[in-house]
DNA sequence: GTTAGCACTCGCATAGTGAGAGTGCTAACC
DNA sequence: GGTTAGCACTCTCACTATGCGAGTGCTAAC
């Protein structure tokens, strides 16, 4: 996805626009340096402001914005005539579309593309929310399991969108501690703990009863082995274990659990997503354009198609910054009426997750990319302490 | 839910019926004792024949079903106006309903309570079908965490509806093993391990830097306080522990530990369900019941309202047996569009979690029935394997 | 480059219509 | 008594026609 249908812009940085009036992101008198060309690459100030305004307009009212609207609603000190013109370039461009002749304009993907590298207005959580979101993780702090659904529904709230997040791993699992536990005679339980924080169980067939004592010199043993140790280490580590006549009862049951803390790893390794977490859907289930149910369905098919989600948290986590994907710079067909806002958190190398919000096309992008932003930024203090 | 509204049907148990023909449920000549009053509480067989037919058939048109096609499909032996009446007396008894004049009949809630708790064929799963189910979790009988995600999946793949499966938890979880691990020098993460067989990790901060091997002194000395213990059994032992003058260093961290042990266990104690797994929800959008956004809406609410599923989740424990909740007998609003198929599994008093589905009220209760109860068996067996 | 004015297009809501499905009732029948 | 053929009646649904209003695109004047 490296940066989709929104390549044929020329990569502008988002810069900082001098806004004047409400908190809420809307521009009502802009003063911006003039730019000469009207090419998609940088659109006039003018027209940029319209399009800012229509993307504003349409956000909020989910109806196509017509140029009546526009000039009653902001002061751009022309007649809508001109406005009409200035529409009809946009929508030369790509950037607006039109449902009907007689409708308003409606923005395209890469209209909002447009949008948020140019000309979102850099929005800022209230200092106020932000004190309230902090308070919010620092009564879970202790309890990471908490974290990850708290961030989804603090997104979720914050932006009226679906808020998703990650667990943090690594693509290669160091182990914490192993502990083996008796549940039968000949059978264990297997508890691995990961540096990331996860844990997974598996059971253990034993080759004999074995009681917990003995367990416990095993667990000891095996945890000498492959503390602070991905799987490929473990494996080697056990390969100069003694075999054949030198073995004894203890290192064959050694072997033995080695291998299954092997395969444990490997398969936890092999996930990409180890624990996802959502809240809010049903935010957008009531925005207007999934009336229909055969349009809902197309999002919950998007969120359980785990592969594509994967995919796109392994590539969040490369680029190590934001990432924006917007409708149809999705590759999955039920994926193109959805925008999605993604940020990783965690440390690079080390264990990397990703939290973010999914929301329709039509989202407000500046205040998803301000929230998603700033909960990674919680998130991250959050998983420093596992590794400080 | 007592019984709900089917209450005021008298109780009448399961039998039986002699089904010639397919195996799809679809009984088409049926001999049964006649029996003399036409009451709701034991209709006539032939009365009883034709609701079946009526909700057999609707359940899998899902639209209104006319009295002729009654007579079509099924060898009643009479003419459709005879059918009429029948279904004049059924409707007046408040078993079907008729969305207009012209329309044909559709089961009321009590119809479909009348239907299970009477007129259900005794559906089994094909023999076939359960090897494939019992080899699927044989793949898994050791990793206990995919248990109750491929229960959810198995029941919403059998039955077309939505599975739900919730991990087995005890009224008061007791410990299998706790572990304290250093994270820093002055916070160690305490690993929890239930008998249950869930996994519950906390933070925990130390007055004091406490290295790895004086932590594993105090997990030691917190498991032998600890282990097959409740967190009220817990935390009296640990008021035994000597205190003020007599108190070391190391009694101070074990009590300290023990606190925050007791505390955790308290709040998965308080939670009713730990963990909520659930398949199969595209099937239910996917029921034309279902069309409209605000109905999905509703479903989704309903699947969200932990509290609500919670109560059944313990009430179906504390009945200990498959339960159904038909429609309007779920007390919350959103819920009354869908019925629920609940079994609980594992052992009473110990662990226990609750399989089942949920889909519209129009859902094929005979399979999900045998389904549920299949699948329930199936995690009895897996849990028991914990506690042999 | 901007704007007023206006013709034109299109969607949407409303009303009207006819066909078809299915019932409820009645009177005859067994 | 229960059962049935026949038929009038009701109601939905799909289709069509119609008028209104919103909003555009274009042109000519400024």
């Amino acid at each position: 996805m490296d940066g989709g249908p929104g390549a044929q812009l020329e990569p502008v940085p988002r810069h900082r626009l001098l806004v004047t009036g409400n908190a809420g992101g809307r521009s009502m008198e802009l003063t911006m340096a003039r730019r000469p060309r009207r090419t998609i690459g940088s659109l006039d100030a003018r027209s940029g402001d319209i399009l800012r305004a229509v993307i504003d307009e349409y956000v909020t009212s989910a109806a196509p914005v017509s140029s009546g609207s526009l000039v009653s609603n902001y002061a751009f000190g022309v007649s809508s005539a001109t406005v009409r013109n200035i529409l009809a370039d946009l929508e030369a461009l790509g950037l607006l579309t039109h449902p009907h002749t007689s409708a308003g304009r409606v923005p395209t993907d890469a209209g909002y593309r447009y949008y948020v590298q140019v000309l979102a207005d850099d929005w800022a959580m209230p200092v106020v929310e932000q004190h309230m979101i902090r308070h919010q993780f620092g009564q879970v702090e202790f309890a990471s399991e908490h974290w990850f659904r708290l961030a989804a529904t603090t997104l979720a709230a914050e932006t009226g969108t679906a808020g998703l997040a990650t667990t943090a791993k690594a693509l290669q699992a160091r182990v914490r501690r192993v502990d083996l536990v008796t549940v039968q005679d000949r059978l264990a339980m297997m508890v691995v703990l990961f540096r990331e924080g996860a844990t997974k169980q598996v059971m253990h067939a034993l080759p004999e009863a074995t009681d917990q004592e003995a367990l416990n010199r095993v667990a000891s043993l095996l945890n000498l082995l492959a503390v602070d140790r991905t799987a490929d280490e473990i494996e080697a580590a056990l390969s100069d274990l003694p075999a054949g006549q030198e073995a004894t009862v203890e290192s064959d049951l050694l072997r033995a659990a080695g291998d299954r803390l092997v395969r444990t790893i490997r398969e936890f390794d092999a996930a990409m997503i180890d624990d996802f977490f959502s809240d809010g859907l049903l935010n957008v289930l009531a925005a207007p354009e999934f009336d229909r149910s055969d349009k809902v369905r197309r999002v919950f098919a998007a969120l359980e198609n785990r592969a594509y989600l994967g995919s796109l948290v392994e590539s969040v986590a490369r680029a190590g910054s934001i990432q924006i994907f917007i409708g149809h710079e999705n590759r999955p067909l039920e994926m193109q009426d959805v925008s999605l806002v993604l940020a990783p958190y965690g440390m690079v190398g080390r264990a990397v997750g990703v939290v973010g919000v999914l929301g329709p096309t039509r989202m407000p992008y500046a205040q998803a990319i301000a929230s998603v932003e700033f909960v990674s930024s919680l998130m991250n203090e959050l998983v420093e302490h596992l590794y400080a």
